[in-house]
DNA sequence: TGCCTCGGTCACCCGGAGGTAACCATGCAG
DNA sequence: CTGCATGGTTACCTCCGGGTGACCGAGGCA
């Protein structure tokens, strides 16, 4: 993803394109869908989300935290554990990813199949055209 | 934006991610929300999305033809007459995306909002913490 | 004889997203 | 004394998304 040019408007998706410079990052989504089923630990959320590194979740949680779409609570005791949740902001955007994750079930399917059609055509060209 | 890692499955988030890859980078929703008004040149596209270059353009739309989102229609005349369209896929599509743009129009605020919290109280923290 | 248009392709470069690994403080178990 | 767990931070490096600018080929126009 990438920074909002704030020169460029097209009336309608620039307001999405700053949610999707959000959201559109490679573990935001996996954070905020696993925070979907309930308050969860630094370690647990590292343990469910395969293959994000340390670092990765700390910046994305910090990131999401800053936007308010969730939460993070201290308790200052030793070893430390902090809790990360989604806020009410965050719980609204999970539903609103929920519209696109079915549009993504019930579509993926045929956006594979015009892949591999296309990618069959463009080799086909290669090798006769 | 990101290649998906097979390997990595959080259950409903993977799907919705690969649709991210698609339409989640820098202009792939201009050119959706452009198309949605109907039949485009590809320079009359060049025109109305502000800020895209020549080949950002050529990339963005092969992308979305690959993908079955746009139809690429070429009239050997010359000069060169090039026109692009949704398919049923790219409507349904834009349609989802509209949902999601409706969030951030409504939520956008909110976020900056919280945004400058944030800053605000790091930047106070970073002061006298 | 140039120069413009349309719809691209190609070579090159840069910045930033994201990965790896080391280090930190503290407390408890062995 | 050593090692492990928790929740990070930091330095460093790599890769590639995306930007710039040159070039193309045929026709029209002056």
């Amino acid at each position: 993803m990438q920074a909002i040019d704030p020169t460029a408007h097209s009336p309608g998706a620039c307001q999405a394109r700053e949610v999707l410079d959000r959201v559109g990052d490679k573990w935001s989504l996996y954070v905020i869908s696993q925070l979907g089923s309930g308050t969860k630990r630094f370690n647990e959320l590292k343990r469910e989300i395969d293959g994000i590194s340390q670092r990765m979740l700390t910046v994305t949680l910090r990131g999401l935290e800053r936007d308010g779409i969730v939460t993070r609570t201290m308790y200052p005791v030793m070893p430390p554990r902090v809790e990360y949740s989604l806020t009410d902001l965050g719980r609204t955007l999970l539903e609103t990813v929920g519209t696109f994750v079915r549009w993504a079930e019930e579509n993926l399917d045929q956006i594979e199949a015009a892949r591999a059609r296309y990618d069959a055509r463009a080799g086909e060209i290669e090798a006769f055209g």
